[in-house]
RNA sequence: AGGCCUGUAGCUCAAUUGGCAGAGCAACGGACUCCAAAUCCGUAGGUUGGGGGUUCAACUCCCUCCGGGCCUGCCA
């Protein structure tokens, strides 16, 4: 009995912060246990909105995995692979680009809002369109059967079934229609209250060192319907209180009634946080400093890991192309 | 390939016939706060895309190269 296959990826866009160990990292963590798990470093996905400094990606992936390494992704347990070292998914894209609708991909939320968003970066590029393209491909290359994603990503995966449904209509059964994974993500704000994010520059990294923490946490934006020590707070509406409650549930309820008491301050709060971050994170960061010294190892497990994705994806690629009339010539 | 527009602080943009390169936001520092935010005060930030030319003097005019946008054409 074989365990089900699961297929997720992250962008390398540099070091990790607490929202994705929470959001995502912990998930694959967990999973990697329960099913056959395939991380996908998604360099190309990365570029369809860094293509212009290109640099940087190279550094991000040693990072990512770093992170992913030092707490807890087991390359025995599941396959860590880098997207573009398996170039037949490149090729499952162009030939999904060839059923896929382009109202399908104009409509997605995920575009129209990015779009907006990121409105001052030239990124009405064909790539960005296909994005969730790409992401199809990503999937059914290991015909994977479960995706872990975020509230925001369903629309992708929705995407995904359709497309796949498309395929398999038109050119004969083949490929199984992925299922979420509905991955809860806890609210994590950042240092300024926003939704943690590294285009905000409001995250803590999980590699921050511990001054650097101490100077985010020091800085962090607090309740503003408390500007004097007497005054009750708000805990609820509060990033400190949310990243205590987060890392200490238990400790968190005592301070709960503290704050709206007026009885501990922001600045004991912090302090608090402080010691807690810090000593949540100085074991993983020695672990993470342990593995930077052995670039060999990780060379290692990536060639491994890509070795591993590219035997899979070579023969559902194979049979992709001989549905679609491409073999035998 | 042709036409039009464009490039100034990290970002968005000013600068009179060619006359000392500026503002807002962001950043940093201080005041205020138990901290932070907001507010107030202050600081820093530049080879005006590169090179050449005209001029006493060029962000401004001319030539050229580089980058970007819109339109037209061509090929598929």
């Amino acid at each position: 009995m074989s365990k089900k296959r699961i297929l997720s990826g992250m962008r390398p866009t540099g070091k990790l912060h607490l929202g994705h160990l929470a959001g995502a990292l912990s998930n694959w963590i967990r999973f990697q246990e329960e099913y056959d798990c395939f991380y996908e470093i998604a360099d190309l996905h990365a570029l369809t909105t860094d293509y212009q400094n290109p640099s940087g990606i190279r550094d991000n992936i040693r990072e990512m995995l770093l992170d992913f390494l030092a707490f807890g992704l087991d390359p025995e347990k599941a396959t860590i692979f880098i997207q573009s070292k398996v170039p037949e998914i490149s090729e499952m894209h162009l030939l999904l680009s060839m059923i896929t609708p382009l109202g399908w991909l104009e409509r997605c939320p995920t575009y129209k809002e990015q779009l907006a968003q990121l409105a001052d970066r030239e990124i009405t590029n064909y790539g960005f369109l296909g994005y969730p393209v790409l992401q199809t491909a990503d999937i059914i290359s290991f015909k994977a059967v479960r995706v872990p994603v975020g509230e925001d990503q369903v629309p992708h995966l929705e995407l995904a079934r359709e497309i796949v449904r498309r395929f398999n209509f038109l050119y004969g059964e083949l490929f199984p229609e992925p299922e979420a994974i509905l991955t809860v993500n806890p609210k994590l704000l950042g240092t300024d209250g926003r939704k943690m994010s590294k285009s905000y520059g409001n995250a803590i990294l999980l590699a921050d060192t511990p001054e650097e923490i101490r100077q985010k946490t020091a800085t962090m934006f607090t309740d503003p319907l408390r500007p004097y020590r007497k005054d009750p707070g708000h805990p609820d509406a509060c990033p400190v209180f949310g990243l205590l409650q987060m890392y200490r549930p238990e400790e968190s309820a005592a301070v709960r009634p503290a704050c709206t008491s007026a009885q501990l301050g922001c600045s004991d709060c912090k302090k608090k946080l402080t010691e807690i971050l810090l000593e949540f994170l100085s074991p993983y960061q020695r672990k993470r400093e342990e593995l930077a010294r052995e670039p060999g190892r990780l060379q290692e497990i990536l060639d491994r890991g890509n070795r591993r994705a590219r035997e899979i994806v070579n023969d559902v690629l194979a049979e992709a192309k001989t549905k679609m009339g491409l073999y035998g010539y």
